[in-house]
RNA sequence: GGAGAGAUGGCAGAGCGGUUUAAUGCGUCGGUCUUGAAAACCGAAGAGGUGCAAGCCUCCGGGGGUUCGAAUCCCUCUCUCUCCGCCA
């Protein structure tokens, strides 16, 4: 969430700012909240000092055996007590008040985030390789991942629903090689921490990044034992230091493979064919904790990791900057890899790479030391690296052969167990 | 799931209704001494809120209650440990 503080002191920008998202917050009921609840916290603070005193004062009279002053100034301290409940419940209410609409403030977007309408007003910043040239006619994935029983989307159906699809044989051999192959790259090439975290996550943590109050429809949920299903490992990883002070000299960098579980609600019908928008997904995750002076730069070398992931599959893929109408809710500056899918004749969204500057840090309470040993919050970052369905797609459709196999990677040989083509 | 015991500052560990502004030890940082270091001695040091500031308020796992006053008493939740049960 933003500062309260920030807000207070610069209500235009955050308004310009939730103009150029397409957003919108009552900043000035906010504020008025905001006033409301300073001057509740002084009238109580004041009388808390007086009743302190009195109570002192009342220690001694009791141990001087002079009762009935005791009583007396008893009787007085009870009326302040009374006042001060009350006005602490005031502040409690203003309180949630006030969370109620910060924390469905979206994120300040960098000043170097471009200015946008839509997603037509993304830039591409750059690209990798080239669309390669076929001999003969491509085909979708979806053709080849059933005549080569790499995925059944039928059964998946059937025994859990649609979007659940079920990888079989060589097909779920690849989802393995592929998780191997993209942590070991994170952790021996890239300085990452491998971690497996909790495949559910409670509400505190789905607030502290941002997913809950505002997305819980986008969210399964398990009523009984109240736990969310992750939509990524972003969650935990970034959660597993709330409430922490931690050490963020050297940028903290952890990797996960998880599961990811999405509803998807209102995106029924849309770009669903195939491996291309699932409600359960793998994928490799990278969370980085920062200095605040740091996370611009780390910003550009986490882009460079997910990137080295596409770039030695050979896969042909461009980055694009989100503009201030696309952005994610938290973040505050996004990039996009996208890869290049033949057989759909689309660009495919693999990874999100995202700084959220101190926004999650301030919901999760996450902090670090400055340089004068303050506590101060830190900055988060992520990155997927990478999503694996729309990955497999690229692979799939980039490695098809006219004789309808599909050539494996050299880099992802070793962990098919040398393996040089599927079907 | 059942029974019991716990949760206090970076760590260990006192305190169990009013000089606790949370003792003491270890660790950390600064200083004295020293050629340098160690030792010894002296000193400093948490987080959040509020205020222009001085300062004040809050925080002893979370929440609620009793009281003039709660780390301390009561209720409740969470977590940890021990034993039992069940079980990949």
């Amino acid at each position: 969430m933003l500062d309260i503080k920030f807000i207070r002191e610069n209500p235009a920008i955050v308004k310009n700012a939730l103009k150029n998202r397409n957003a919108e917050a009552d900043v000035d009921g906010l504020l008025e909240l905001d006033r409301l609840r300073r001057a509740a916290i002084t009238e109580s603070e004041g009388l808390k000092t007086e009743r302190n005193t009195a109570s002192k004062t009342i220690g001694g009279l009791m141990k001087e055996g002079k009762k009935d002053e005791a009583e007396a100034a008893k009787e007085e301290v009870r009326l302040i007590g009374d006042r001060i409940a009350a006005l602490d419940d005031q502040v409690r209410e203003l309180d949630e008040k006030i969370s109620h609409i910060i924390l469905y403030i979206p994120n300040l977007p960098a000043e170097t985030v471009p200015v946008g309408a839509s997603e037509e007003d993304n830039p591409v910043l750059r690209s990798f390789g080239e669309k390669k040239e076929f001999d003969f006619e491509v085909k979708p994935h979806w053709d080849i991942t059933e005549e080569l029983k790499l995925v059944d989307f039928e059964r998946g159906a059937k025994i859990t629903g649609s979007g659940f699809p079920v990888y079989t044989g060589q097909g779920a051999r690849l989802q393995r090689a592929l998780i191997s192959y993209m942590l070991d790259l994170h952790t021996t090439e890239h300085g990452y921490t491998e971690v497996e975290p909790p495949f559910v996550c409670n509400a505190s943590a789905m607030t502290g990044t941002g997913q809950l109050p505002k997305f819980s429809e986008d969210m399964y949920y398990i009523d009984t034992d109240e736990l969310y299903p992750i939509p990524t490992a972003e969650v935990p990883l970034t959660n597993l230091y709330g409430d922490e002070i931690i050490d963020a000299d050297e940028p903290v960098k952890l990797a996960a493979y998880t599961p990811c579980f999405r509803r998807e609600a209102g995106a029924a019908g849309r770009d669903n064919r195939g491996l291309l928008r699932l409600h359960q997904f793998d994928k490799v995750e990278m969370v980085n904790f920062v200095k605040p002076e740091q996370s611009a730069a780390q910003h550009e070398i986490l882009v460079g990791e997910a990137e080295k992931v596409l770039q030695l599959l050979g896969l042909h893929y461009r980055v694009i900057e989100l503009c201030t109408a696309d952005l994610g809710f938290s973040a505050a500056k996004c990039y996009d890899i996208e890869l290049w899918a033949p057989g759909v004749e689309r660009w495919l969204e693999v990874s999100s790479v995202s700084n959220f500057g101190d926004y999650q840090a301030r919901r999760a309470r996450i902090r670090c030391r400055d340089e004068n040993g303050k506590a101060q919050l830190l900055h988060t970052l992520n990155g997927s690296g990478v999503a694996l369905p729309r990955l497999v797609v690229a692979i799939i459709e980039n490695y098809q052969n006219a004789d309808g196999t599909v050539t494996i990677p050299e880099v992802l040989r070793p962990y098919m167990g040398g393996l040089e083509k599927m079907g």
